[in-house]
DNA sequence: GAAATAAATCTACCCATGGTAATTTTGTGG
DNA sequence: CCACAAAATTACCATGGGTAGATTTATTTC
C-alpha cells in the first residue's frame, strides 16, 4: 500500500504535442487514464492520489482534470466500468441458473468473485474518498445495479400476483447485504466464498423465519 | 453544509491553564470535545474539520489530538456513542415486540428512526473520511452491532434445531441491507418510513421466495 | 504565406486539512 | 528557590485536490 514514486514515465514537453490532429484520439486518452488509475489501484490500494495517476499515465494533473473532471468524476467513471464488469460477471453466471433461487445464488457468487478479483477497485468505488456527498459515494455502485435488479423483481412479482412495489427497497437491501458481507469477507477471510454465498443466499431467498417455528 | 467560522470561542492563554490540578477532569474534557463534534456535525454536515471541532470546544488542534487521537479515533469514539444510542433505540422498541417477526420490524424502525434523527452523525460514522482502511471505516458501526445480533440469532436457531453457523454472515447481511436502505431513504425520501420498514422487514424475514410459486 | 486564433499541455501556484515540533506557562516535589 | 512534569498554544510541515497562466503546436483566415 505504499505510494510515492509510482512508475514515473517522464511527462511530455510543454505546449501542445506534435502530430495530434483535432478530435481523433480523445477517447483513447481517457481510457488510458482510467487504465492507469486501475493499475495503480491494484498495486497501491484505494488511497491513490490523482497526482500519482496522472504521472502513471505520462501526464500531469491539469490534463487529467480536463479529461476526467474532478476526483468524484474519476470515481464515477471507474464505478461505471466496474459496474459493467460486474453485470457481465453476474449475468454470465445467472444465465446458467436452473431456477430463481439458483439464479440468486449465482448472482451472489458472481458478485463475490468480482469483488475479490478487483478488490481495491471495489473498495475505491464503494468506500469513496473525502468528497462532499457521502451518500452518493456509498450508493454509487448500488444506484446503477438497483435499477437493473428492481425491474425483473417487480416484473416477476407482478406476474405472480404479489405486490411489486417492494422492488426498489428490496434491490437496495439486497445490494447492501451483499456489500457488507463482501467487505466482511474480504477483511476476515473467515470462511470460504462458497459458504458465504450459500448463507447470504439463504437469508435473501428464504429470510430469517424458521419454517416449522 | 458550509464550514469556516464555526462558533469560534476564543482559545485560552498559552501555557498550562491556571487552577487545574493533576488528573481531575480529563474525561470531562474528552466528552466536551465529542459533544462539540456532534453539534458541529449536526449543523455543518459530515465533512467537518478537526480544526473546526477543536475551535468549537474552545481548544486547539494539538489538545484535541492529545485527548482523542487522530481523526480515525474520533470517528471511532463517535461511532461508539452512536452505537450505544442505537442499541438503546432499538432495544426499547424491540422490548414491546409480540413475536420474532414483530421484533425485527421494530428493530428496523428503531434503526431508521435514529439514523434520521442523527443523520449527519450517522453519515460521518458510516461513510467515514479519507482514512487508510476503508473496510474498517465502512464496517465500523456494523462490527459492534453484528456481534450483538449474531448471538441471539445463533441461540434462537440452535434452540430450533437449525444450523446456527449462519449467524455471523446474516448479521452483516442484515446490517448491510439496513444501511443501504437507510441511505437510499435519507437521500430520496421517496416513501414513508413505515413503508420502508415494512418492505425491508418483509425481505429479511420472509425472503424473496414467493410462497405459492 | 503570415497573422490570428484555437487546442493541448505543462509549470507553478493556492488553499484546506491532517498531523506534529517547539515554545510558553503553570503546577508540584525536593 | 529550583528543577521537572503537565497542559496548553503558536507555528509549522506535508500532502493532496484543484486552478491560473505560460508555452508550444495546429488550424483557420485573409
Amino acid at each position: 500500500m505504499n505510494s510515492s514514486r509510482a512508475g514515473a514515465t517522464t511527462p511530455r514537453r510543454r505546449g501542445r504535442p506534435r502530430g495530434r490532429t483535432a478530435a481523433d484520439g480523445v477517447i483513447a486518452d481517457r481510457n488510458r487514464l482510467l487504465e492507469a488509475a486501475e493499475e495503480l489501484l491494484r498495486t497501491d490500494g484505494p488511497t491513490v492520489s490523482l497526482q500519482a495517476i496522472a504521472t502513471r499515465a505520462g501526464v500531469t494533473k491539469p490534463t487529467l482534470y480536463r479529461e476526467l473532471g474532478d476526483r468524484d468524476a474519476l470515481v464515477n467513471a471507474l464505478a461505471e466500468r466496474l459496474a459493467e464488469r460486474m453485470a457481465q460477471s453476474v449475468t454470465s453466471m445467472v444465465a446458467t441458473a436452473t431456477d430463481p433461487r439458483d439464479g440468486l445464488h449465482k448472482l451472489v457468487m458472481g458478485y463475490l468473485d468480482l469483488a475479490e478479483r478487483d478488490r481495491n477497485l471495489y473498495l475505491f468505488v464503494t468506500a469513496g474518498g473525502p468528497g462532499d456527498d457521502r451518500v452518493q459515494q456509498a450508493l454509487r455502485l448500488a444506484d446503477g445495479a438497483a435499477h437493473q435488479f428492481a425491474e425483473p423483481i417487480a416484473a416477476f412479482r407482478a406476474s405472480q400476483g404479489v405486490d411489486p412495489e417492494v422492488a426498489t427497497v428490496w434491490s437496495y437491501g439486497l445490494l447492501g447485504a451483499l456489500h457488507f458481507v463482501t467487505l466482511w469477507w474480504l477483511r476476515d477471510e473467515a470462511v470460504s466464498r462458497d459458504v458465504v454465498a450459500s448463507q447470504i443466499t439463504s437469508l435473501l431467498w428464504s429470510g430469517m423465519a424458521i419454517p416449522g417455528g
